[in-house]
DNA sequence: CTGAAAGCGCTTACAG
DNA sequence: CTGAAAGCGCTTACAG
C-alpha cells in the first residue's frame, strides 16, 4: 500500500495538536519563550504521527536563506577534488549544513549556470574548489555573497576568503627536489594559467630554478588541461621532438598530468626516473594504491573541511561585505620513486 | 564597488516595466496567451536592466516542484560513480534540469538525511546510484515519488525504475573467463550483499561455476566494502592462510576491490596473472591509465545519462504511482593482463 | 492582452 | 505561554 502522496504540512500538525501554526513553528525551531511542557508534548506527538518534515522551500523563502551550501568543483573525476569535497561535506554536516555538489567542468558558462541556480535556491554560501573566472562569480563576490575559494584563489581583482596551500612555496619545493638531485634539464607541464594555483606553482618553480642559473627552454614548457589525457599529449609533444635531447625532470601541474606523462614515457620506452624524473602536485589519494611511484606535493585534503567551515563562519559573522582572509594549510613532500 | 546586495524580484521588474507581476511572470514562462510585442519588449528590457533572475525558491513553493534532480552516490571517490554522475548530469542539463549530488557514504542514515533534505527542497526526482536500503527510501518509492535506481536495483520489496547492466549475466561471464582459462581454484571477494548488484554478480558467478562442477570453498569467499582498502584486507585474509594452497583466480565485486587485491598479491610476492588471476567489475575509467592490467566487466557509463533521463520522463508522464521499468544496458568484457 | 487576488509552507514581530 | 496576521517571491485561475 502506498502512503498518501502528499506529505504533511505545518497546518496539519497544528490541527492535529490543537494549537496554532505559530506554536508549532516555535517548537520546531526551539524558540526562546518556551512553550508549556504539555503543548510541546502534543506537538511532538503530532509531528511524529504525521511524520512531518518542514518544507525547506517554505522555510527558505521566509528566512531568505537555507542551510545548504553549494560546492562547485571543476571535475568530479579527479579524486583529489572528490577527497576535498568529502572533507568539506562532513565538516559542514557537523554544523548542520548540507552540501550540494555541482560540476563546472572547468567551464565558465557551466559554472555560472550553477552559481545562478544555487543563489536562486538561497544557499547560505558557495565554496569553489578550482574556480574559473566568470561574470556571475564576479557579481557574487562583489555583492558580498558568502563565497570561499578553495585551492585556487579568487580570480585577480576579486577579494574573498581562501583556503589552500602556499602554491608558490610548493613550486619552489619542487625545484629544490630537482636541484638536489643535480638535474639541470628541467621542464614543466603546468595547467591553465588562469588558475592562480597553477600560476603560483609554476612561478615558484621557475624562480627557484633561475636562482640556480637554470633557465627553462621554451620548448620545455607546456600548458595542459588538468587531466591525464592532456598530460599525455603535452608530454608527447615535449619528448618526441626530432633531436634526442629531451628534459630529464618534469614539473607537472597536478597529479593527473603526471599520470599522463608517465604513460607517455613508458610508451616511448623511457624509464622513470632513470631517463626522466616526474613530480606531481596534490597527492591524489589514489596515488598510494595506483601510482605508488609518484613523487608529489601533498596537500592535506583531510583538513580542508574544518578550514572551509571557519571561513564561512567568519563571513557570516561579518556584515561588512568584501573581505580577504587566507587560511594557508601546510603542504608536505611525498617522496616516491619518480624522482 | 559592490553591487547592491539584494537582488531584483519580480515586483521590481513589474514596476520598472510598468506592468503587473502577472504579466512579467507570464512572459518569463512563455505562457500561451501571448503578450503584446510591446509589452514583451518592455519587460525584457527591465529584466535585462535589473539583471533579474527568478527565485527558484519562490517558484518551487508555488509550483510545488523544482527543476532540480538529486543524485545520491555512495562514494564520490570511486571514479566509476563519478563518471556515471557526469553522464547523468549532462543528459539532465540538456533537458533543462540541474543535478545536485549528495554523498550517502554507503550509510543508511546519511542517505536518509539527504533524501529528506532533497524532498523538502522539492526536487523533481532522485536518482540513486548504489542505493542502500533505508526507511526514508522505502517511504519515498512507496509514496510514488519519482526515484530511479542506477546500477543497483531497488531493495527487495520496492518496485521502481532501474537503469544498469545485467549483473547476473556479467557474473556468469566472469566465471566463463576463468573456466576458459582452465582455472578451478576459484575465489570471490564480493561487496555487501545488501546490494542487489553485488548479489547478482556473485550469484551468476557461483551458478556458472557450479555448472562446471566447481564449488567455491567457504574460506575463499569474502565480503568486502567496495573500496580499495577493504579489497586489500579481504585479499589478505584469503591469501595469507597457513597452508600454501591459495586460490588462483579471484572474482572481485568491483574494480577498487581488485586494486586492493592486486596490491596485496604484489606485497606477498604473488604474480598476476601467473600466480593469481583477478577480474574486476565496472571498468573504472581510470583503468586504462592507472590499472592497465585489470581485466574487468565494462559497464557503458557514458550511456547511463540518457537512460536515466528517459526513466524519469516515463515516471513523470505516468501518474499511476509505483511501476517497474528496467533499462538494461549492454556490458562488455575488457580483457587486459590480469587473467 | 492584462491585472487583482489568492495561495504555496513557512516564520516572526506584535498583541494579549 | 499562545494566536492572528503579514509577508517571503512566485504562479495561476478568474475576470475583464
Amino acid at each position: 500500500m502506498a502512503d498518501k502522496a502528499k506529505s504533511a504540512k505545518i497546518t496539519d500538525v497544528a490541527n492535529l495538536a490543537g494549537v496554532s501554526v505559530a506554536t508549532v513553528s516555535r517548537i520546531i525551531n526551539g524558540v526562546a519563550k518556551k512553550a508549556s511542557p504539555d503543548t510541546v508534548r502534543k506537538v511532538k506527538a503530532a509531528i511524529a504521527e504525521l511524520n512531518y518534515q518542514p518544507s525547506g522551500v517554505g522555510r527558505a523563502l521566509r528566512r531568505n536563506k537555507s542551510h545548504l551550501i553549494a560546492m562547485v568543483i571543476p571535475d568530479a573525476n579527479n579524486a583529489f577534488y572528490a577527497a576535498v569535497a568529502t572533507s568539506v561535506e562532513s565538516a559542514l554536516r557537523q554544523k548542520g549544513y548540507s552540501m550540494i555538489l555541482c560540476n563546472s567542468d572547468e567551464d565558465a558558462d557551466t559554472q555560472d549556470l550553477y552559481l545562478a541556480e544555487m543563489r536562486s535556491l538561497l544557499v547560505s554560501g558557495v565554496a569553489l574548489l578550482g574556480a574559473v573566472p566568470s561574470p556571475e562569480l564576479e557579481k557574487m563576490v562583489n555583492s558580498g555573497f558568502p563565497v570561499v575559494f578553495i585551492n585556487r584563489k579568487a580570480p585577480k581583482g576579486l577579494t574573498a576568503p581562501f583556503v589552500g596551500i602556499d602554491n608558490y612555496a610548493a613550486g619552489v619545493c619542487v625545484a629544490e627536489q630537482f636541484i638536489n638531485q643535480g638535474y639541470t634539464d628541467c621542464a614543466a607541464i603546468h595547467g591553465p594559467l588562469h588558475s592562480p594555483a597553477q600560476q603560483a606553482r609554476f612561478q615558484g618553480y621557475v624562480d627557484r630554478l633561475s636562482e640556480e642559473g637554470i633557465q627553462l627552454k621554451p620548448e620545455w614548457v607546456r600548458e595542459a588541461k588538468l587531466t591525464i589525457e592532456s598530460g599525455y599529449s603535452a608530454a608527447s609533444s615535449m619528448l618526441t621532438g626530432g633531436d634526442k635531447h629531451f628534459p630529464r625532470a618534469i614539473f607537472c601541474g597536478n597529479d593527473p598530468i603526471a599520470y599522463g606523462s608517465y604513460r607517455r614515457c613508458q610508451d616511448l620506452g623511457l624509464q622513470i626516473p632513470k631517463d626522466v624524473a616526474l613530480f606531481g602536485f596534490d597527492d591524489n589519494p589514489l596515488n598510494q594504491w595506483l601510482a605508488p611511484w609518484l613523487s608529489t606535493i601533498h596537500a592535506p585534503y583531510e583538513s580542508f573541511g574544518a578550514a572551509v567551515v571557519s571561513a564561512f563562519e567568519r563571513t557570516w559573522g561579518n556584515e561588512s561585505g568584501a573581505q580577504e582572509m587566507e587560511t594557508i594549510l601546510p603542504f608536505s613532500v611525498t617522496q616516491r620513486s619518480s624522482v
